[in-house]
DNA sequence: TTGAACTAAACAAACGTTTAATTAATTTTT
DNA sequence: AAAAATTAATTAAACGTTTGTTTAGTTCAA
């Protein structure tokens, strides 16, 4: 299963995923695929057996990469539980962003998902990522800076699904900012008033209610 | 435009949108959808168009419809600031709940959508909804009882991008929380934990820095 | 010489849509 | 009110594409 990638395989991997997350997976067609990376049609058979395990394949590769860079964040000697949010939602804004592509079409993707790898990959990640937030959650609990009514779980949703979307919506935003999309970037005074706004609701409600005597 | 539709017609819409939702609506086939709605396949063409009007039908019809139930919060004789954005929370989830079949659907097909019929639909309806949020937090302001430094456009993608989320991750949030994912039908006890923690978590930052004297 | 990499062509299946014919309903004319 | 004419609703079949995949053969490197 964990089979070694070759720069073809790669190649197809790469503008497969260009191609799914603009059309769709199933709108996307393997002849496109193949022009688009250069390769025979039946190159795709060839070295994935079918579209749909390209797709597995995609996912895999990407959902692996995600939880490098995520985990990053672990091991990083942090400061305070407070700055430990802070360092955790920046990244995982800059993890998106550096993975706008695959995010985009795995939001797009997630809602078909049954049992089955896609399933099982994507499941993983939003649980490590919610593990995440419990670890920082706690460790400010214990140092008695964070209330302790905190449902992980809800804050976990809060976090990603404001994250989730403002990428996801980022075409609308664009209309309400005035801001030009330009293809593939992201305004960053846009993206500095999306990490800012969610570290100030989070340190509201993380230290709701606890008194600020030093 | 706005012709009136006849029972076969809604019946076709209703059960294309289930379709639509279940499978994509790329992979939903025609013949799939007049199946289920017990129809010739060629009434679809006949009544709508193609497939891509079918879809655009419903996107307005159901666009229109969630109109209507989320103004209704204008019209209630609302009582403080901090009141109408509890019944805003309460009212959005509760329209989604009843939408959920389209709401999965828009969910998964705004990504793609370019300009168009679609597009509009799906804007005009965000910008009413983000108005709402709008007009209660002006209001909270002007009473002295929220704080000063809101961006509106923030505190709406965190509104609608956390119950969003919620939906959309439903299947993955009933393994956290052990649920039981009945067919169709929400657990409430998980609603009412969605509604709470977003009141709660909008209540602290609404008011953060503003001092409880009474 | 063996096996992997690669190709053009063919494959059957499924797709959205159209056609041509028929039935049902409605309107117009007698 | 009955008959005729017209329009709408409905159908099965066919249309031309496009789909993902396979095949049979060729090129290339070891």
């Amino acid at each position: 299963m964990e089979t070694e990638l070759n720069d073809k395989q790669l190649q197809i991997m790469q503008k497969a995923l260009e191609v799914f997350a603009e059309k769709g997976f199933d709108s996307a067609s393997v002849r496109d695929i193949a022009q688009r990376a250069d390769v025979n049609v039946a190159m795709i058979s060839y070295y994935f057996g079918s579209k749909e395990k390209l797709l597995e394949a995609i996912f895999l590769n990407n959902t692996n990469s995600m939880k490098g860079k995520i985990e990053n964040i672990i091991h990083s000697r942090a400061h305070g539980p407070m700055e430990k949010v802070d360092l955790l939602i920046d990244t995982y804004v800059n993890v998106i962003i550096e993975n706008r592509t695959f995010h985009s079409l795995m939001m797009r993707e997630q809602v078909l998902l049954k049992d089955g790898p896609l399933y099982t990959y994507v499941r993983d990640m939003k649980r490590r990522n919610r593990s995440l937030i419990e670890v920082a959650v706690k460790a400010g609990q214990k140092a008695g800076i964070f209330q302790k009514n905190i449902d992980v779980s809800m804050l976990a949703i809060t976090l990603f699904g404001s994250v989730n979307h403002f990428f996801s919506n980022y075409k609308f935003l664009c209309e309400d900012f005035k801001i030009k999309p330009t293809d593939g970037d992201f305004d960053i005074k846009a993206i500095e008033k999306l990490k800012g706004h969610i570290k100030i609701m989070f340190k509201a409600f993380l230290t709701y209610g606890i008194s600020n005597k030093k």
